[in-house]
DNA sequence: TATTGTTATACTCTATAACTATA
DNA sequence: TATAGTTATAGAGTATAACAATA
């Protein structure tokens, strides 16, 4: 009952701001947004995929990925493509768009890098994989 | 250059988000907020803390607090004390507030052995230094 | 009937700036 | 002058609902 041990959220929380704060300034660094970013990294890994998988693959937003597309179409980073399926949008990544979601990425690792500094290679593959496991258990829960 | 590892933060979003909806829910669940429950914990484990120092320890916002207090004292779970700096509410939490925090922190723990449970006792014990080594040096940076 | 993309709307969260009372 | 608390406001982020085109 008296369970004083600490909260996890409490001790997950600054590592993810920190996170964010680091892809937030890489990103913006390169002329895009973190989510932006997102969606050029899952385009490029998964090809094919049209708005909805991408959205949905990001854990993001149908009705807000839209304007992010718009943005990145316009920049000349990514290109809406007719499909099969002519209701949907394939997400075609430009070598513009490529070359600047490979910058981004770069400067990304760099700043994780910095992060993990004080744990030893063991302790960070450990932390990798456990953080692996959990990521599948909640997302089958 | 080409480096294709995964962005940590999308192996750590998922996590913050399903301990989110823990808190979240288990709060709800007594009557108040996450972030009241937070208010509450901090309070309780630093006593003589006012207000701006509560909101520093959580990383919160020393405006949004006070609303926060406002509906803790109106529901009795936590009174504001004068100090020798009449400026400053000391935040003193009532039996009932404790009884509250501690109610939320059972369900809580209760989610949060479900989350951990694909890990072994070992390399929860190894996660949680590794996020508090992780937490320690980004605090200090 | 269901789904993709899109738009509009409202709601929440957050950040900033100002004000008061004390120090 | 600087700080604690408070308030108001604007902005970003997010969620919901509706619509047209297509399946």
């Amino acid at each position: 009952m008296a369970d004083d041990r600490e909260d996890l959220l409490a001790l997950v929380m600054p590592l993810t701001r920190a996170l964010r704060r680091i892809e937030d300034e890489a990103a913006a660094g390169h002329g895009i947004t973190m989510w932006q970013y997102a969606i050029l990294s899952v385009a490029v890994e998964r090809p094919g995929s049209n708005q909805a998988a991408v959205a949905d693959t990001l854990a993001y937003s149908r009705n807000r990925i839209v304007a992010d597309v718009d943005r990145l179409e316009r920049d000349g980073l990514l290109r809406r493509q007719p499909g099969a399926d002519r209701r949907a949008n394939v997400l075609e990544v430009t070598a513009a768009g490529t070359a600047t979601m490979r910058a981004v990425r770069a400067d990304i690792r760099r700043h994780e890098e910095e992060l993990l500094a004080p744990l030893s290679a063991t302790a960070c593959q450990a932390l990798v994989k456990s953080l692996r496991r959990l990521r599948a258990h909640v997302r089958s829960s």
